[in-house]
This record gives C-alpha cells, structure tokens and sequence, in this order.
DNA sequence: ATAAAACCTACAAATTATATAGGCTTTATG
DNA sequence: CATAAAGCCTATATAATTTGTAGGTTTTAT
C-alpha cells in the first residue's frame, strides 16, 4: 500500500494542477482541502519541491506551483520519491536493489522470476501514467 | 513490499512443496535452511496451517507438511494472509476495500481509476501463478 | 517595520513489523 | 507409563517505520 504521506502528494500535486493559472498557492489552501495537518504537508511539499517538481515564492503572497508541466509527471517518479521501492521484493526493485539474505541464488529462485513479471506489468502503467492523466479524469 | 513474514512463507511453502515425499517436516529444518528465527517461523506455520494450507503432526516425529496441492496455492492467497491488501490503495482493495477519507468522490478520482489498473495488472499474475510454478522453476 | 509565508531540523507519538518467552498439549518410543 | 520431542497458543518485548508536531530561521510584499 502507498502510505499517506505519497497520496498526499498526489493530491497536493493534483490541486496545484488544477490551479496551474491561480500563480503560487498555499500550503494552507491545500492542506485544508483534503483535511492534511499543514505541517505534514509542507514536509512532503519541501521534498517535491527539492526533487525538481515544485518551485514555490517565499515571504508574503508566497506559495507552490508546478514547475514542470504534469505530463512529464510520472506517477512512478513520485511514488518511489516518496515510498520508495515499487517492486515487492528487494531484489526485483530497479532503483533500491538488494539482494535477498536468505537466497543462496537468485538466478534460480522462482519467487523472484514471478515478482520482476509483476514490477514490469506494474511499471508499463505507473511510468506511462502520468499527472496529466489524473487530471484529465477528475 | 512484502513483508518478512510474507516473504518466509513463500520460503516454507517452497521447502515443502519440494520435500513433500518425506512426510512430516520440523520447524527447525526450514528456520536453519534459511536462517529464520525458529519462533517466528512457528507462528508463520501455525498461520498457513489454520488457513488451510499446511497439515502439521504433533508430538515426537511431528512437523508440518503441505495440505493442498502446490497448483492450488495461489501467491495472492499467500500475500493477503500474511500481509493483508494487495492493491496500492485501500480505495481499490478488492478483499480490504475501505474509501479514502480526503476524497470526497471516487469515482472522479483519477488516481483512484490508475490503481485499479495496476491492482488488476498484479492479480492477473499472483491469482494465476501458484506454488506449483514456483516449484518448477527452481 | 511588520506580518506572512516558505524553509529547515529535530523531535514526539503512534503504528506496525519483527522477534522472543514460556507454558500447554500431543505423541512416539523405550 | 515416563520421558522427550514436537507443535500449539497467547502474551509480551523490541525495533523500525510512519505520521505528525514544534519552533525557530529566512525571505519578501506591503
């Protein structure tokens, strides 16, 4: 399951799509919309914004915007910024690889061959998927 | 990620699976095969077993063996004991659905809609792959 | 100068995952 | 029938992670 901490990064970054126009938004606004403790979010905003999605105006009439346009948003960029590894195991996972302590041999171990099947077919939609799909469907 | 418990399950399973000739196995055997805590096996064990997957012996010359056919044991099965929802979103959970508290509306939630991609996408691998192509493979 | 806002770091609380403890029950065997 | 070996069961302890809070710092519009 993504924890609370990546949908609500989702929903900050679908709000802040949605009012691409309205210039730098609070993080207020944001957070009293879906119910998010502020301080909660301006955490997870502060981490989008150093990963390159967000810029943000500080001082008064400051704010957050999308600085990249959503459809360069990949669900999957934000998932493992946030939650880490997508895969099920550690030692199918592309970007947080390790390999299993109790497996002798990993080329032979069956579970892994079905769960690098499961990561792909996961990966096609979350990497293909991106911002700009969500907010075409809300 | 699946959890160790998950994870230690599919091994026990998969010593079984290959060892299902020779009747009854000790706890002991399979914690030392993979380095698992005896004890947390134990209750690992006791959990497959009440759900109907492992027959155990006990007293002298006890030890536990599989109940069910190894094509019978689908993966899915195995994950949700042990670690519950296999989808990304409790809003999407088929076996642990509960709605999302910030969304007001599900069924315009286009993160809700991606989810249910990817939920289906998993299971059509882990409801069809079974014990038995874990056991093949290795 | 002031107030509003993001920035930053550390800590606190809650939850979940992992592991251990220890007694109970069953059973093969000498 | 006594004994030891094994699973059964429940509770607790420990560790790790997630979630949330606190409080001060910096920047900026007015």
């Amino acid at each position: 399951m993504l924890s609370k901490k990546t949908k609500y990064a989702f929903h900050a970054l679908t709000y802040l799509g949605k009012n691409q126009d309205k210039g730098a938004i609070l993080i207020q606004e944001i957070s009293e919309n879906y119910g998010i403790s502020h301080k909660f979010l301006e955490n997870i905003l502060l981490e989008l914004k150093k990963a390159g999605f967000l810029g943000s105006k500080k001082g008064k009439g400051g704010g957050y915007y999308l600085i990249k346009p959503p459809n360069e948003i990949a669900l999957s960029r934000i998932i493992r910024l946030l939650d880490g590894p997508i895969a099920l195991l550690p030692c199918v996972s592309l970007n947080y690889y390790e390999p299993c302590e109790e497996c002798e041999n990993q080329e032979r171990c069956g579970l892994n061959k079905v769960m690098i099947r499961v990561r792909d077919e996961t990966l096609k939609i979350l990497e293909m998927k991106t911002l700009q799909d969500i907010l075409e469907e809300e």
